[in-house]
RNA sequence: GGCCCGGUGGUCAAGCGGUUAAGACACCGCCCUUUCACGGCGGUAACACGAGUUCGAUUCUCGUCCGGGUCACCA
């Protein structure tokens, strides 16, 4: 049974790398008909954020990833919020000194700092590792605040075999005697991770690529307690591209970067999902377009590719206007809704024909008011927009063609799309012009610029019979 | 800087010893057409470099270069 756990820090918002491994994660699990669970890490309490672990809450509800445990439905493994299980933690630690694989360190921050005051790099110095056991128990009896460190081997080497990038090997020595357990109680990530993923039975450790050196850290843990290991997945990281053409880990300057920053820049919950869940793994089949449900079935650990992806905007905002275009009339109609009474306020419209001339136009529906802009207020404009080559229009016809268009258009008593069209098209043919000739300045005149969503059909039966006249007749003067 | 990982068009990426090296986004052109968009068709554009293994390397090995990650009482 595959167990795995999306172990967010409650920061207050969804970083997208941090959504594309909550992703893979449940993907991971539910590809296989596993457990996926949630599960808090908020063991820094100096970074406390009010409200933080609800924005996750949210985020997983909204992309639809419904886990099996966790803080807000239980499970038999809780409490699932680290802050909840803090002294759990601390008798494994004391485990572990007490079988020789940590021990108490003494060191102050000040101390710790002065060590790489020289620049050099490294981790700690070990100043504490074999402190006589008299020594550690005169200090701990004087309530000296302490660590507890994990005790590394000076010598040999440990590797692991990663799903993705296959045997990893790092030499002991590399490895730093790393903090257990905080000064104030609290155990450290690296700590409580490994504990609490072997407490909640988690067979699957999925997460970013950053982790990939620290992992030999946990597996001597793993060792030390003679506990099994899991199965490790790394995930290549999210980068961003810079002005410059270089790439670097994704962050604010390259654009949105949190789930809720896209929802407000105009993308689609399920279009986030579906574009970051090809950022690192490929079907076989090379489809694109994948729902939730659609993810579940076809993801395979073994398309996930090594090399960091660049997000890409552009790409994203391609799979927004596929998942718009491909809504049913009802779904469109909603999510334009609020957007049309931005424009238009409480006045009605024929929604429909707005409808159909925008599902296939708009990429994003905030960009709905800039579209119609027109239509609330007729924009100023030149003669000029009236010349136009391939129409073969120029100011010497075109207040003939708006002329004949007003005067037929007078007598359309029902008002609609089809209506004007009929007297339109039927108005061409009588005076033997070609539709384009004729509806280049009709719709120019409608609309006050030259690119408009939609044709002058649409644009007359949006504004009406009696706001559409008086434009032509706006036009009429400007050629005059 | 040490250690770890990576390197196919601008981007995401198929490929897993023999291919005309897919596809998608972006870009360009044509068609459709009532402008734009949608849609259709076509095009520009890639195996970082150098050795080695092999009859044959994008694919395997090594080196170089480049890129990224990591070196906290943060996660």
């Amino acid at each position: 049974m595959v167990r795995t756990r999306f172990a967010p820090s409650p920061t207050g918002f969804m970083h997208v790398g941090n959504l594309r491994t909550a992703l893979y994660e449940y993907l991971v699990a539910k590809s296989q008909q596993g457990t996926s669970v949630l599960r808090i890490e908020d063991t820094d309490q100096e970074r406390f954020v009010e409200g933080a672990t609800d924005v996750i809450y949210n985020t997983l509800k909204q992309v639809g990833m419904k886990h099996d445990e966790g803080p807000d439905i239980g499970g038999e493994f809780g409490p699932y919020v680290q802050s909840e299980r803090k002294d759990l933690y601390k008798p494994y630690a004391e485990q572990l000194v007490r079988d020789g694989k940590a021990y108490y360190c003494f060191c102050t921050k000040e101390r710790l700092e002065s060590i790489h005051e020289d620049g050099s790099f490294g981790g700690y110095d070990r100043h504490c590792r074999d402190l006589p056991a008299e020594e550690v128990q005169r200090l701990l009896d004087a309530g000296t605040p302490y660590v507890i460190r994990q005790r590394v081997p000076l010598e040999g080497a440990t590797s692991f075999e990663d799903t993705v990038y296959g045997t990893i090997t790092i030499e002991n020595k590399e490895i730093e005697d790393q903090v257990l357990l905080k000064s104030d109680g609290f155990p450290t990530y690296n700590f409580a991770n490994v504990i609490d993923d072997h407490l909640m039975n988690i067979t699957h450790v999925v997460r970013g690529s950053e982790y990939l050196t620290s992992t030999p850290k946990y597996n001597l843990l793993y060792e030390a307690f003679g506990w099994e290991k899991p199965v490790y997945v790394h995930l290549p990281l999210i980068m961003g591209k810079n002005a410059d053409g270089t790439v670097s880990k994704l962050s604010k300057r390259h654009g949105s970067t949190s789930f809720q920053g896209l929802l407000n820049d105009g993308y689609l919950a399920p279009v986030i999902t579906n574009y970051i869940a090809l950022l690192g793994w490929c079907p076989k089949d090379n489809t694109e377009i994948f729902s939730l449900e659609e993810l579940e079935q076809a993801f395979d650990i073994t398309g996930i590719s090594k090399s960091p992806a660049v997000f890409d905007y552009d790409k994203l905002l391609w799979f927004n206007g596929e998942y718009i275009r491909k809504m049913t009339a009802e779904e469109f109609r909603e999510n334009a809704m609020p957007y049309y009474k931005e424009v238009f306020g409480d006045s009605e419209k024929p929604w429909q024909v707005l409808d159909t001339i925008l599902q296939p136009r708009v990429s994003k529906f905030n960009e709905i008011p800039q579209l119609l802009g027109f239509f609330k207020e007729l924009p100023e404009y030149t003669a000029e927009l009236f010349v136009n080559k391939k129409s073969k229009t120029n100011l010497e016809n075109s207040p003939v063609m708006l002329k004949a268009a007003v005067e037929a258009l007078s007598a359309v008593e029902n008002w609609t799309v089809d209506t004007v069209h009929d007297v339109l098209i039927n108005l061409a043919q009588t005076m033997e012009v070609k539709n384009g000739t004729l509806l280049w300045p009709v719709r120019i005149a409608a609309a006050g610029q030259t690119v408009t969503p939609g044709g002058a059909m649409e644009i007359l039966a949006v504004l009406g019979k009696e706001e559409a006249l008086r434009r032509l007749e706006i036009g009429l003067t400007k050629l005059g």
